[in-house]
DNA sequence: CATTATAAACATACGCCGTAAGTTTTCTCC
DNA sequence: GGAGAAAACTTACGGCGTATGTTTATAATG
């Protein structure tokens, strides 16, 4: 009879969007977003499905939310630091957080509803090509091109089935076994001969294409 | 009572795991992958969903048989050819067939069960390298590099809003008119100074990016 | 403090999904 | 033409997104 707050026996918890978001991230990132569903979501905010729709459209509307929520934590470039530098910085930190939400690469129409923080992420890598000296058009080029290496990394990497060195050496032996070697010989060797050697990780390719990626991005900016 | 083959009202068409694979990738293609299901497909091949099941053991085996006939579409490079016109050619193709079945950029685990199709392909690809030169570790760099690169275009390309120039300008010009221009100058002059010029047309930054990977390739077979 | 309006929760229900299990039809081969 | 196998159909279940309607808790007003 003391204080009136506590009387009810479950004292609903207050969502509002951003524990909703965050929540579905939090799933997405445990089971891909096949594994998150209305229901689910509810069960970890402990309130019904339905409660959901308070704070958020539709499925879509949440889906938008979250793809804008990870380019936040995307690392900002500069547009002081010099362009090669800061680009390859923000390309290895886009790269990491698709790896950390690899439900990310999947999301169809990032294009179509950008959020503020994608926005503000597309406004500052634009920028540090321009303030590096890339004309208009080459910085369309460059933004493309960079950006076309990473979302296809984080998607190969997210579609191979393994992910340690160990897992990836027992993987590839058995894959190797089963292969008919003789009809992919090129293949067998490759296995063989670079996946099954010691210290062979797959997310170490990542920074090979980026500076080719970059390098490449030079020559462009100073001919033609 | 001539012909007891027509006797029948309907005469109960065979199916077969080509047919149920081929009108799978034109649903697919019409309707992306949230498009096929099991009940529509059977309708389309004027029969039960669950009749499917006889030539396909579930969902995921479909789906993994669509992603390997649509890999037997890419145009196979010649191990005889030069490797950088053959990779050239073959990755133009590829990305037409990403670009044809939009839906296979999404398929989760292209990795984890490759079919024969697949399996040639890269094995082609594989050998077109080492035969151009490259050692096994490069093969293994250029391959992901060229591939990653690929994969993305394809996606990004995919998750834009518009396809023909047409749309493209409009499109362009309405998101432009509701950007805070202030907030995002750099995005709001690449979209004004570049997008919306005449002739823009995304599809046409694939070869910039691609030859830039080739020719970062070709340094790389050539130092270290 | 009592009253009321509003926001946000819950509850129910519908049509669609993949597919397990069981049944019937059709084809193939002797 | 009859047996056995292959492939079709039928029914049903649990889970999905979410429309719709109801109840409860919070905030605003007198």
């Amino acid at each position: 009879m003391a204080a009136p707050r506590e009387a009810g026996p479950s004292p609903r918890v207050r969502l509002n969007r951003e524990r909703v978001i965050a929540a579905a991230v939090r799933l997405a990132d445990a089971g891909g977003l096949e594994g998150l569903t209305m229901r689910r979501l509810g069960e970890d905010l402990n309130v019904e499905a339905m409660s959901i729709y308070n704070h958020v459209a539709n499925k879509d509307d949440l889906i938008d939310a979250m793809a804008d929520a990870i380019f936040g934590e995307i690392a900002l470039p500069s547009h002081s630091d010099e362009w090669k530098p800061a680009i390859r910085k923000r390309s290895i930190s886009f790269r990491e957080v698709l790896a950390r939400h690899s439900w990310a690469t999947t999301v169809r129409d990032s294009g179509t509803n950008p959020g503020p923080a994608t926005l503000r992420h597309h406004d500052r890598v634009i920028g540090t090509f321009r303030n590096g000296g890339f004309s208009v058009e080459k910085t369309a080029h460059a933004f493309s091109a960079v950006d076309s290496y990473i979302y296809g990394f984080a998607m190969q990497e997210k579609s191979l089935p393994f992910t340690t060195p160990e897992e990836t050496a027992a993987m590839a032996a058995v894959m190797l076994a089963q292969l008919p070697t003789s009809e992919y010989p090129y293949l067998a060797e490759l296995l063989a001969d670079h996946v099954l050697k010691p210290g062979y990780f797959y997310g170490d390719e990542f920074l090979v294409g980026l500076d080719l990626m970059l390098d490449g991005l030079e020559t462009l900016r100073d001919t033609d």
